[in-house]
DNA sequence: CCGTATCCCCCCAGATACTG
DNA sequence: CAGTATCTGGGGGGATACGG
């Protein structure tokens, strides 16, 4: 498989390229964002920068998380080439997940939205309160 | 309050730093990745990243968004401190919409986590086959 | 230990109709 | 033109119990 195509720089207009109705790009940024966006992907990944974890671990670090919607999120990121599983014929059993060449390409953006994110906390704070006691 | 340099100093492990249970940041991005991980905020927030656009020509702008949800998306990011409001006591009646200093800062992480999504859709795409041919 | 299966609730998006 | 009001269905996700 050949690598991304260099097609083109973005336009100036970077995010009006890409929302645009005029390509389909649109369409595959929502897609993305919409397996992404969940409740729990971003953070199992988090998890998993460091290296192998297995499920308990990850289950154990990340609060709050049911042991469905950890399943669920694994395998969707396992099909999605993310994260690879490996089971280990054991008593008692292991499984570890750990992040794949492509997984590891998502964490640089996520970091990006998260440091974005620590750094907009109070000034949005700031804002809702401004604005609910106005109106 | 100026543009927001780079100035910051993440731990090694950027996304455990960020998300993990030990301190609330994890909460802080959750909580954001939620607001604008919905379905239409950052599909709004583009298409404002240009200047002011007119309620009627966002929605026309963004195929297939609901006036109900328009209003809701926009006056969330008005709470937020993200998008700016301006109504023309006119006839018609007009109303204009522009970002923020604030919702400007969102648009660098967006477009990043964009290109990512655009690089690595044809990887997922592939994974996905693979892993649904085996399995 | 590592999951799967099932039930169920709540929220949110869509459709529609109506006002200033 | 720029919203608001109300109803409704679908699905995400938690709790729980069970299987390998």
């Amino acid at each position: 498989m050949g690598d991304a195509p260099p097609q083109n720089s973005m336009p100036a207009s970077e995010m009006d390229g890409i929302c645009s109705g005029s390509h389909d790009a649109g369409t595959i940024v929502r897609d993305l964002l919409d397996q992404v966006g969940d409740k729990w992907t971003l953070l199992v990944v988090g998890m998993l920068e460091d290296g192998p974890v297995r499920y308990s671990a990850l289950k154990a670090r990340v609060p709050g998380i049911s042991q469905r919607m950890l399943t669920l999120t694994l395998k969707k990121l396992e099909r999605d080439g993310m994260v690879r599983r490996e089971s280990f014929a054991e008593i008692p059993p292991r499984v570890e997940y750990e992040l794949t060449e492509l997984g590891r390409t998502l964490i640089e953006p996520a970091v990006g939205f998260a440091r974005w994110a620590l750094e907009s906390a109070g000034a949005i704070a700031e804002a809702r309160e401004a604005y609910d006691i106005r109106d």
